[in-house]
RNA sequence: GCGGGUGUAGCUCAGUUGGUUAGAGCGCCAGGUUGUGGUCCUGGAUGUCGUCGGUUCGAAUCCGAUCACUCGCCCCA
Protein backbone atom coordinates (compact mmCIF):
# COMPACT_ATOMS: atom_id res chain seq x y z
CA UNK A 1 0.00 0.00 0.00
CA UNK A 2 1.98 3.18 -1.10
CA UNK A 3 1.91 6.42 0.63
CA UNK A 4 0.89 8.03 -2.21
CA UNK A 5 -2.63 8.72 -2.09
CA UNK A 6 -5.26 11.04 -3.99
CA UNK A 7 -6.71 13.87 -1.87
CA UNK A 8 -9.76 12.71 -0.16
CA UNK A 9 -13.09 13.17 -2.36
CA UNK A 10 -10.99 12.64 -5.61
CA UNK A 11 -10.97 9.61 -7.73
CA UNK A 12 -8.98 8.33 -10.82
CA UNK A 13 -10.68 7.23 -13.65
CA UNK A 14 -8.73 4.66 -15.16
CA UNK A 15 -10.04 3.35 -18.58
CA UNK A 16 -12.68 1.16 -17.39
CA UNK A 17 -14.04 3.37 -15.55
CA UNK A 18 -13.65 6.84 -18.00
CA UNK A 19 -15.38 4.41 -20.72
CA UNK A 20 -18.33 4.53 -18.78
CA UNK A 21 -18.35 7.99 -17.63
CA UNK A 22 -17.71 9.02 -21.13
CA UNK A 23 -20.73 6.73 -22.47
CA UNK A 24 -22.62 8.89 -19.71
CA UNK A 25 -21.68 11.91 -20.68
CA UNK A 26 -21.28 11.34 -24.52
CA UNK A 27 -24.94 9.83 -24.43
CA UNK A 28 -26.38 12.96 -22.88
CA UNK A 29 -24.92 15.05 -25.05
CA UNK A 30 -26.28 12.86 -28.13
CA UNK A 31 -29.53 13.51 -26.71
CA UNK A 32 -29.94 17.01 -25.92
CA UNK A 33 -28.22 17.69 -29.10
CA UNK A 34 -31.16 16.80 -30.71
CA UNK A 35 -32.75 19.40 -29.28
CA UNK A 36 -30.69 21.77 -30.88
CA UNK A 37 -28.62 22.37 -27.63
CA UNK A 38 -24.63 23.47 -28.33
CA UNK A 39 -21.73 22.76 -25.80
CA UNK A 40 -20.60 25.76 -23.97
CA UNK A 41 -16.95 25.47 -21.98
CA UNK A 42 -17.09 27.59 -19.25
CA UNK A 43 -13.67 28.00 -17.03
CA UNK A 44 -13.68 25.48 -13.68
CA UNK A 45 -13.06 28.56 -11.65
CA UNK A 46 -14.29 32.05 -11.25
CA UNK A 47 -14.07 35.10 -9.30
CA UNK A 48 -15.35 34.06 -5.90
CA UNK A 49 -18.44 36.24 -6.15
CA UNK A 50 -19.40 35.00 -9.04
CA UNK A 51 -20.59 31.91 -6.77
CA UNK A 52 -21.46 33.41 -3.71
CA UNK A 53 -23.54 36.37 -4.85
CA UNK A 54 -25.89 34.29 -6.91
CA UNK A 55 -26.45 30.59 -5.11
CA UNK A 56 -27.45 32.61 -1.52
CA UNK A 57 -24.78 33.65 1.09
CA UNK A 58 -26.57 31.64 3.67
CA UNK A 59 -26.59 28.66 1.42
CA UNK A 60 -24.25 25.18 2.69
CA UNK A 61 -22.68 25.83 -0.68
CA UNK A 62 -21.22 28.99 -0.21
CA UNK A 63 -20.53 29.09 3.52
CA UNK A 64 -18.83 25.77 4.21
CA UNK A 65 -18.48 23.65 1.07
CA UNK A 66 -16.55 25.89 -1.61
CA UNK A 67 -12.76 25.33 -2.67
CA UNK A 68 -11.87 29.26 -2.38
CA UNK A 69 -7.92 30.40 -2.68
CA UNK A 70 -6.09 33.35 -3.59
CA UNK A 71 -4.44 33.63 -6.52
CA UNK A 72 -0.70 34.81 -7.13
CA UNK A 73 -2.43 38.65 -7.56
CA UNK A 74 -4.23 38.44 -4.59
CA UNK A 75 -7.63 37.65 -6.03
CA UNK A 76 -10.26 35.47 -4.19
CA UNK A 77 -10.85 32.12 -6.78
CA UNK A 78 -13.20 29.62 -6.33
CA UNK A 79 -12.92 26.20 -7.63
CA UNK A 80 -16.54 25.87 -9.32
CA UNK A 81 -19.74 24.24 -7.31
CA UNK A 82 -21.81 24.14 -9.72
CA UNK A 83 -22.48 24.67 -13.25
CA UNK A 84 -25.26 27.22 -13.66
CA UNK A 85 -23.43 30.77 -12.05
CA UNK A 86 -20.74 30.20 -14.44
CA UNK A 87 -22.71 29.90 -17.67
CA UNK A 88 -24.38 33.14 -16.18
CA UNK A 89 -21.33 34.96 -16.20
CA UNK A 90 -20.18 33.70 -19.33
CA UNK A 91 -23.44 35.08 -21.11
CA UNK A 92 -23.28 38.40 -19.43
CA UNK A 93 -19.48 38.56 -20.13
CA UNK A 94 -19.95 37.70 -23.89
CA UNK A 95 -22.98 39.80 -24.31
CA UNK A 96 -24.93 36.91 -25.82
CA UNK A 97 -28.38 38.40 -24.99
CA UNK A 98 -28.78 39.44 -28.90
CA UNK A 99 -28.80 35.21 -29.20
CA UNK A 100 -31.82 34.44 -27.39
CA UNK A 101 -32.97 31.56 -26.94
CA UNK A 102 -29.73 30.11 -26.29
CA UNK A 103 -29.50 26.53 -25.58
CA UNK A 104 -26.56 25.12 -23.86
CA UNK A 105 -24.93 22.25 -22.94
CA UNK A 106 -22.26 21.47 -20.45
CA UNK A 107 -20.31 19.13 -18.76
CA UNK A 108 -16.92 18.75 -16.10
CA UNK A 109 -16.08 18.62 -12.91
CA UNK A 110 -17.24 20.66 -10.23
CA UNK A 111 -15.72 20.86 -6.42
CA UNK A 112 -17.55 20.84 -3.16
CA UNK A 113 -15.54 20.57 0.31
CA UNK A 114 -18.06 17.84 1.69
CA UNK A 115 -17.81 14.74 3.51
CA UNK A 116 -17.11 12.09 0.84
CA UNK A 117 -19.89 8.89 0.70
CA UNK A 118 -21.20 7.19 -2.08
CA UNK A 119 -21.97 9.00 -4.98
CA UNK A 120 -20.90 12.32 -2.90
CA UNK A 121 -17.41 13.41 -4.05
CA UNK A 122 -15.05 16.71 -3.56
CA UNK A 123 -14.46 16.63 -7.13
CA UNK A 124 -17.34 15.14 -9.59
CA UNK A 125 -18.57 15.45 -12.72
CA UNK A 126 -22.06 16.66 -14.08
CA UNK A 127 -23.25 17.37 -17.26
CA UNK A 128 -26.30 19.96 -17.53
CA UNK A 129 -28.28 21.92 -20.06
CA UNK A 130 -29.23 26.12 -19.78
CA UNK A 131 -31.95 27.24 -21.67
CA UNK A 132 -32.27 31.34 -21.58
CA UNK A 133 -34.76 33.21 -22.66
CA UNK A 134 -37.63 31.78 -23.06
CA UNK A 135 -40.42 32.42 -19.96
CA UNK A 136 -42.91 30.53 -20.98
CA UNK A 137 -44.06 26.69 -19.63
CA UNK A 138 -43.21 25.08 -22.55
CA UNK A 139 -39.34 25.81 -21.94
CA UNK A 140 -39.88 23.76 -18.63
CA UNK A 141 -41.60 20.87 -20.78
CA UNK A 142 -39.03 20.70 -22.97
CA UNK A 143 -35.98 20.94 -20.26
CA UNK A 144 -37.45 18.55 -18.41
CA UNK A 145 -38.69 16.04 -20.57
CA UNK A 146 -35.59 16.29 -22.59
CA UNK A 147 -33.76 15.14 -19.30
CA UNK A 148 -36.34 12.04 -19.42
CA UNK A 149 -35.63 11.20 -22.52
CA UNK A 150 -31.60 11.11 -21.32
CA UNK A 151 -32.25 8.89 -18.52
CA UNK A 152 -34.16 6.61 -21.21
CA UNK A 153 -31.51 6.40 -23.53
CA UNK A 154 -28.95 5.44 -20.40
CA UNK A 155 -31.35 3.05 -19.90
CA UNK A 156 -32.58 4.50 -16.66
CA UNK A 157 -36.26 5.22 -17.84
CA UNK A 158 -37.65 2.82 -14.78
CA UNK A 159 -34.95 3.30 -12.13
CA UNK A 160 -35.70 6.77 -11.70
CA UNK A 161 -38.85 8.55 -10.50
CA UNK A 162 -39.47 12.40 -11.87
CA UNK A 163 -40.68 14.69 -8.89
CA UNK A 164 -41.71 18.12 -9.66
CA UNK A 165 -42.63 20.71 -7.91
CA UNK A 166 -43.69 24.84 -8.41
CA UNK A 167 -41.63 27.21 -6.03
CA UNK A 168 -44.27 29.97 -7.56
CA UNK A 169 -43.59 33.59 -8.82
CA UNK A 170 -42.22 36.39 -6.18
CA UNK A 171 -45.48 37.03 -4.46
CA UNK A 172 -46.66 33.26 -4.05
CA UNK A 173 -43.09 32.97 -2.26
CA UNK A 174 -43.74 35.86 -0.17
CA UNK A 175 -47.31 34.71 1.00
CA UNK A 176 -46.25 31.13 1.50
CA UNK A 177 -43.08 32.05 3.60
CA UNK A 178 -45.65 34.21 5.58
CA UNK A 179 -48.04 30.94 6.11
CA UNK A 180 -45.41 28.45 6.83
CA UNK A 181 -43.85 30.41 9.39
CA UNK A 182 -47.05 31.18 11.02
CA UNK A 183 -48.42 27.44 10.83
CA UNK A 184 -44.57 26.54 12.24
CA UNK A 185 -43.96 29.03 14.39
CA UNK A 186 -46.19 27.74 17.47
CA UNK A 187 -44.78 24.07 16.97
CA UNK A 188 -40.86 25.48 17.23
CA UNK A 189 -40.05 24.01 20.23
CA UNK A 190 -41.32 20.45 19.14
CA UNK A 191 -39.09 21.44 15.92
CA UNK A 192 -35.76 19.12 15.80
CA UNK A 193 -32.99 21.24 16.30
CA UNK A 194 -31.86 21.55 12.37
CA UNK A 195 -35.58 22.60 11.73
CA UNK A 196 -35.62 25.51 14.32
CA UNK A 197 -32.04 26.81 12.52
CA UNK A 198 -34.10 26.20 9.10
CA UNK A 199 -37.20 28.05 10.27
CA UNK A 200 -35.35 31.04 10.81
CA UNK A 201 -32.98 30.57 8.29
CA UNK A 202 -34.99 28.80 5.23
CA UNK A 203 -38.30 27.50 6.67
CA UNK A 204 -39.34 25.89 3.56
CA UNK A 205 -36.75 23.44 3.92
CA UNK A 206 -38.52 22.13 7.36
CA UNK A 207 -40.57 20.44 4.94
CA UNK A 208 -38.20 17.84 3.81
CA UNK A 209 -36.49 17.37 7.03
CA UNK A 210 -35.84 13.70 8.07
CA UNK A 211 -36.46 13.78 11.63
CA UNK A 212 -39.67 11.60 12.65
CA UNK A 213 -40.96 14.46 14.47
CA UNK A 214 -41.08 17.10 12.27
CA UNK A 215 -42.66 14.86 9.88
CA UNK A 216 -45.83 14.50 11.75
CA UNK A 217 -45.79 18.62 12.05
CA UNK A 218 -44.91 19.23 8.49
CA UNK A 219 -47.62 16.42 7.46
CA UNK A 220 -50.60 19.42 8.89
CA UNK A 221 -48.88 22.04 7.34
CA UNK A 222 -49.83 24.89 4.61
CA UNK A 223 -48.88 23.92 0.85
CA UNK A 224 -47.41 26.67 -1.74
CA UNK A 225 -49.94 25.27 -3.66
CA UNK A 226 -52.59 27.13 -1.49
CA UNK A 227 -50.68 30.55 -1.95
CA UNK A 228 -50.07 30.72 -5.65
CA UNK A 229 -50.83 33.47 -7.52
CA UNK A 230 -53.42 32.61 -10.30
CA UNK A 231 -50.31 33.07 -13.06
CA UNK A 232 -48.00 30.66 -10.98
CA UNK A 233 -50.57 28.45 -10.98
CA UNK A 234 -51.43 28.47 -14.40
CA UNK A 235 -47.86 28.72 -15.22
CA UNK A 236 -47.32 25.11 -13.43
CA UNK A 237 -50.55 23.60 -14.71
CA UNK A 238 -49.06 24.07 -18.00
CA UNK A 239 -46.15 22.51 -17.68
CA UNK A 240 -47.73 19.44 -15.97
CA UNK A 241 -50.05 19.33 -18.72
CA UNK A 242 -46.99 19.38 -21.21
CA UNK A 243 -45.23 16.70 -19.20
CA UNK A 244 -48.77 14.11 -19.69
CA UNK A 245 -49.09 14.98 -23.44
CA UNK A 246 -45.04 14.10 -23.79
CA UNK A 247 -46.04 10.77 -21.45
CA UNK A 248 -43.52 11.73 -19.12
CA UNK A 249 -44.21 10.29 -16.18
CA UNK A 250 -44.37 12.20 -13.47
CA UNK A 251 -45.52 13.03 -9.53
CA UNK A 252 -46.27 16.18 -7.68
CA UNK A 253 -44.07 16.31 -4.64
CA UNK A 254 -45.35 19.73 -2.30
CA UNK A 255 -42.47 19.77 -0.20
CA UNK A 256 -39.84 19.77 -3.15
CA UNK A 257 -37.44 22.56 -2.30
CA UNK A 258 -34.22 23.66 -3.77
CA UNK A 259 -31.06 24.61 -1.59
CA UNK A 260 -30.02 27.01 -3.93
CA UNK A 261 -31.71 30.85 -4.10
CA UNK A 262 -32.08 31.30 -7.49
CA UNK A 263 -34.84 29.42 -8.04
CA UNK A 264 -38.39 29.74 -8.93
CA UNK A 265 -41.99 28.72 -10.51
CA UNK A 266 -40.62 25.12 -11.69
CA UNK A 267 -38.27 22.65 -9.62
CA UNK A 268 -37.67 19.24 -10.07
CA UNK A 269 -35.81 16.12 -9.83
CA UNK A 270 -35.11 12.40 -10.85
CA UNK A 271 -34.52 10.29 -7.93
CA UNK A 272 -33.56 6.76 -7.35
CA UNK A 273 -33.78 4.18 -4.13
CA UNK A 274 -30.33 2.70 -5.72
CA UNK A 275 -27.84 5.39 -4.24
CA UNK A 276 -28.40 5.44 -0.43
CA UNK A 277 -28.91 8.71 0.47
CA UNK A 278 -27.56 10.30 -2.33
CA UNK A 279 -31.25 9.57 -3.79
CA UNK A 280 -30.69 12.57 -6.72
CA UNK A 281 -29.56 11.85 -10.01
CA UNK A 282 -30.58 14.74 -11.57
CA UNK A 283 -32.67 18.41 -10.36
CA UNK A 284 -33.18 21.37 -11.72
CA UNK A 285 -35.71 24.19 -12.13
CA UNK A 286 -36.21 27.70 -13.23
CA UNK A 287 -34.36 30.51 -12.26
CA UNK A 288 -35.87 33.73 -13.64
CA UNK A 289 -34.48 36.40 -11.50
CA UNK A 290 -30.68 35.31 -11.77
CA UNK A 291 -29.39 36.90 -14.62
CA UNK A 292 -30.87 40.13 -13.87
CA UNK A 293 -29.71 39.95 -10.22
CA UNK A 294 -26.20 39.28 -11.39
CA UNK A 295 -26.36 42.35 -13.18
CA UNK A 296 -26.91 41.51 -16.66
CA UNK A 297 -29.99 41.79 -19.02
CA UNK A 298 -33.27 40.52 -17.42
CA UNK A 299 -33.32 36.81 -18.84
CA UNK A 300 -35.71 34.21 -17.60
CA UNK A 301 -33.33 30.63 -17.21
CA UNK A 302 -34.53 26.95 -16.80
CA UNK A 303 -31.59 24.07 -16.61
CA UNK A 304 -30.70 20.91 -14.38
CA UNK A 305 -27.61 19.17 -14.14
CA UNK A 306 -26.76 15.46 -13.36
CA UNK A 307 -24.25 13.71 -11.80
CA UNK A 308 -22.18 11.51 -13.90
CA UNK A 309 -20.47 9.23 -10.85
CA UNK A 310 -23.91 9.01 -9.77
CA UNK A 311 -25.25 7.99 -13.14
CA UNK A 312 -22.51 6.16 -13.84
CA UNK A 313 -23.00 3.41 -10.78
CA UNK A 314 -26.91 3.20 -12.07
CA UNK A 315 -25.97 2.27 -15.70
CA UNK A 316 -25.46 -1.18 -16.59
CA UNK A 317 -25.19 -1.46 -20.24
CA UNK A 318 -21.79 0.41 -21.16
CA UNK A 319 -20.74 -0.17 -25.01
CA UNK A 320 -17.64 -2.34 -25.63
CA UNK A 321 -14.38 -0.64 -27.25
CA UNK A 322 -14.04 -1.86 -30.96
CA UNK A 323 -12.21 -5.15 -31.02
CA UNK A 324 -9.10 -4.57 -32.41
CA UNK A 325 -6.87 -7.10 -34.96
CA UNK A 326 -3.22 -8.19 -33.67
CA UNK A 327 -0.27 -8.59 -35.70
CA UNK A 328 2.10 -11.08 -34.82
CA UNK A 329 5.74 -10.22 -36.11
CA UNK A 330 7.71 -13.97 -36.38
CA UNK A 331 10.48 -11.96 -36.97
CA UNK A 332 10.66 -8.46 -39.09
CA UNK A 333 9.28 -6.30 -36.02
CA UNK A 334 9.75 -3.45 -38.92
CA UNK A 335 7.64 -5.08 -41.58
CA UNK A 336 4.99 -5.31 -38.95
CA UNK A 337 4.62 -2.20 -37.79
CA UNK A 338 4.67 -0.91 -41.34
CA UNK A 339 1.38 -3.32 -41.44
CA UNK A 340 -0.09 -1.92 -38.41
CA UNK A 341 0.36 1.67 -39.77
CA UNK A 342 -1.26 0.59 -42.93
CA UNK A 343 -4.33 -0.72 -40.73
CA UNK A 344 -4.70 2.08 -38.54
CA UNK A 345 -4.70 4.30 -41.80
CA UNK A 346 -8.23 2.31 -43.01
CA UNK A 347 -9.70 2.88 -39.59
CA UNK A 348 -9.03 -0.64 -37.70
CA UNK A 349 -7.73 -0.46 -34.30
CA UNK A 350 -4.51 -2.59 -34.07
CA UNK A 351 -3.18 -3.97 -30.65
CA UNK A 352 0.91 -4.59 -31.93
CA UNK A 353 3.00 -6.11 -28.66
CA UNK A 354 6.57 -4.50 -27.83
CA UNK A 355 7.90 -8.03 -27.14
CA UNK A 356 7.42 -11.51 -26.59
CA UNK A 357 7.62 -14.88 -28.61
CA UNK A 358 4.21 -16.17 -30.56
CA UNK A 359 2.46 -18.06 -27.89
CA UNK A 360 2.98 -14.87 -25.42
CA UNK A 361 1.82 -12.20 -28.13
CA UNK A 362 -1.04 -14.64 -28.83
CA UNK A 363 -2.19 -14.66 -24.99
CA UNK A 364 -1.72 -11.18 -25.44
CA UNK A 365 -4.20 -10.51 -28.52
CA UNK A 366 -6.47 -12.80 -26.66
CA UNK A 367 -7.00 -10.70 -23.57
CA UNK A 368 -7.22 -7.68 -25.84
CA UNK A 369 -10.23 -9.18 -26.99
CA UNK A 370 -8.64 -8.98 -30.75
CA UNK A 371 -10.97 -10.20 -33.44
CA UNK A 372 -8.31 -11.38 -35.99
CA UNK A 373 -4.62 -12.18 -35.41
CA UNK A 374 -2.26 -11.39 -38.33
CA UNK A 375 0.69 -13.64 -37.84
CA UNK A 376 3.72 -12.68 -39.88
CA UNK A 377 5.63 -15.51 -40.86
CA UNK A 378 8.17 -16.27 -43.09
CA UNK A 379 6.60 -19.20 -45.51
CA UNK A 380 3.94 -16.99 -46.16
CA UNK A 381 5.69 -13.54 -46.80
CA UNK A 382 7.69 -15.37 -49.11
CA UNK A 383 4.52 -15.87 -51.11
CA UNK A 384 3.36 -12.06 -50.27
CA UNK A 385 0.53 -13.41 -48.22
CA UNK A 386 -0.04 -13.54 -44.23
CA UNK A 387 -2.28 -15.77 -41.87
CA UNK A 388 -5.14 -15.01 -40.61
CA UNK A 389 -6.56 -15.90 -37.62
CA UNK A 390 -9.91 -15.86 -36.33
CA UNK A 391 -9.89 -15.81 -32.72
CA UNK A 392 -13.09 -16.38 -32.44
CA UNK A 393 -13.81 -19.87 -34.01
CA UNK A 394 -10.03 -20.75 -34.09
CA UNK A 395 -9.84 -20.86 -37.66
CA UNK A 396 -7.15 -19.77 -39.92
CA UNK A 397 -6.77 -19.06 -43.86
CA UNK A 398 -3.63 -17.87 -45.60
CA UNK A 399 -4.59 -14.29 -47.37
CA UNK A 400 -2.74 -12.33 -49.65
CA UNK A 401 -0.86 -9.26 -48.39
CA UNK A 402 -2.60 -6.36 -50.82
CA UNK A 403 -5.97 -7.81 -49.99
CA UNK A 404 -5.54 -7.97 -45.92
CA UNK A 405 -7.49 -4.82 -45.66
CA UNK A 406 -10.57 -5.60 -48.02
CA UNK A 407 -10.93 -8.82 -46.12
CA UNK A 408 -10.68 -7.38 -42.37
CA UNK A 409 -12.73 -4.49 -43.39
CA UNK A 410 -15.44 -6.78 -44.99
CA UNK A 411 -18.09 -6.97 -42.34
C1' G B 1 -18.75 19.67 10.52
C1' C B 2 -21.20 15.33 13.79
C1' G B 3 -22.03 9.86 14.89
C1' G B 4 -21.30 4.29 13.60
C1' G B 5 -18.44 0.43 10.76
C1' U B 6 -14.10 -1.22 8.09
C1' G B 7 -8.65 -1.36 6.70
C1' U B 8 -4.45 -8.48 5.58
C1' A B 9 -1.18 -10.16 -1.82
C1' G B 10 -2.87 -6.47 -7.96
C1' C B 11 -8.52 -7.86 -6.78
C1' U B 12 -12.32 -10.41 -3.47
C1' C B 13 -11.63 -12.15 1.26
C1' A B 14 -10.12 -16.19 5.50
C1' G B 15 -6.85 -15.82 9.76
C1' U B 16 -9.28 -19.60 16.50
C1' U B 17 -8.74 -17.25 23.79
C1' G B 18 -2.43 -12.74 21.60
C1' G B 19 2.03 -17.79 20.12
C1' U B 20 6.90 -19.42 16.46
C1' U B 21 7.68 -19.48 8.86
C1' A B 22 0.31 -15.03 7.61
C1' G B 23 -3.40 -18.26 3.95
C1' A B 24 -7.36 -19.28 -0.18
C1' G B 25 -9.71 -18.07 -4.82
C1' C B 26 -9.12 -14.97 -8.99
C1' G B 27 -5.32 -12.48 -11.55
C1' C B 28 0.15 -12.47 -12.65
C1' C B 29 4.80 -15.29 -14.16
C1' A B 30 7.08 -19.93 -16.03
C1' G B 31 6.58 -24.80 -18.11
C1' G B 32 3.57 -28.85 -20.52
C1' U B 33 3.37 -26.86 -26.82
C1' U B 34 10.87 -24.73 -31.46
C1' G B 35 4.91 -21.05 -35.72
C1' U B 36 -0.75 -20.56 -32.22
C1' G B 37 -4.40 -17.59 -27.71
C1' G B 38 -8.94 -18.57 -25.22
C1' U B 39 -10.00 -24.64 -22.09
C1' C B 40 -6.88 -28.17 -19.20
C1' C B 41 -2.48 -29.85 -16.20
C1' U B 42 2.16 -28.70 -13.29
C1' G B 43 5.15 -25.29 -10.78
C1' G B 44 6.42 -20.15 -8.96
C1' A B 45 6.29 -15.10 -6.83
C1' U B 46 3.17 -12.32 -4.09
C1' G B 47 2.77 -8.80 1.67
C1' U B 48 5.78 -2.36 5.68
C1' C B 49 -1.16 -7.14 7.98
C1' G B 50 -3.21 1.39 6.24
C1' U B 51 0.40 4.52 9.28
C1' C B 52 2.61 6.00 13.95
C1' G B 53 2.91 5.02 19.00
C1' G B 54 1.64 1.98 23.43
C1' U B 55 0.66 -2.77 26.43
C1' U B 56 3.19 -7.68 26.39
C1' C B 57 8.35 -12.53 26.87
C1' G B 58 5.54 -12.29 22.21
C1' A B 59 0.67 -8.15 18.39
C1' A B 60 -2.48 -9.00 11.90
C1' U B 61 -5.08 -10.01 16.76
C1' C B 62 -5.47 -5.73 22.67
C1' C B 63 -5.24 -0.01 23.55
C1' G B 64 -4.53 5.18 21.67
C1' A B 65 -3.81 8.54 17.81
C1' U B 66 -3.86 9.40 12.69
C1' C B 67 -5.08 8.62 7.47
C1' A B 68 -8.33 6.45 3.97
C1' C B 69 -12.76 4.07 2.67
C1' U B 70 -17.77 3.15 4.02
C1' C B 71 -22.96 3.88 6.31
C1' G B 72 -26.06 7.61 8.46
C1' C B 73 -26.93 13.10 9.80
C1' C B 74 -26.34 18.05 7.69
C1' C B 75 -26.52 19.26 2.66
C1' C B 76 -26.50 18.01 -2.25
C1' A B 77 -25.48 15.94 -8.43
Amino acid sequence: MSSLQPVRGTHDLLPDDSRRHRHVEQTAFEVVKRYGYGEVVTPIFEFTEVFSRTLGETSDVVTKEMYTFADRSGDSITLRPEGTAGVARAFISGGLSQNLPLKLFYRGPMFRHERPQKGRLRQFHQVGVELLGVDSPQADVEVVSMAFRMLQALGLGDTVQLEINTLGDADSRTAYRDALIAYLEPFRDALSEDSRARLDKNPMRVLDSKDEGDKRIVAGAPLIQDCLTPGARAFFDEVCAGLTALAVPFVVNPKLVRGLDYYCHTAFEFITTALGAQGTVLAGGRYDGLIGQMGGPATPGIGWAAGVERLSMLVEDVPEAARPVAIIPMGDVQAAMVLADRLRAVGLAVDLGFSGNMKKRMARANKARARFAVILGDDEAARGAVTLRDLDSGSQEEVPLAALEERLLRP
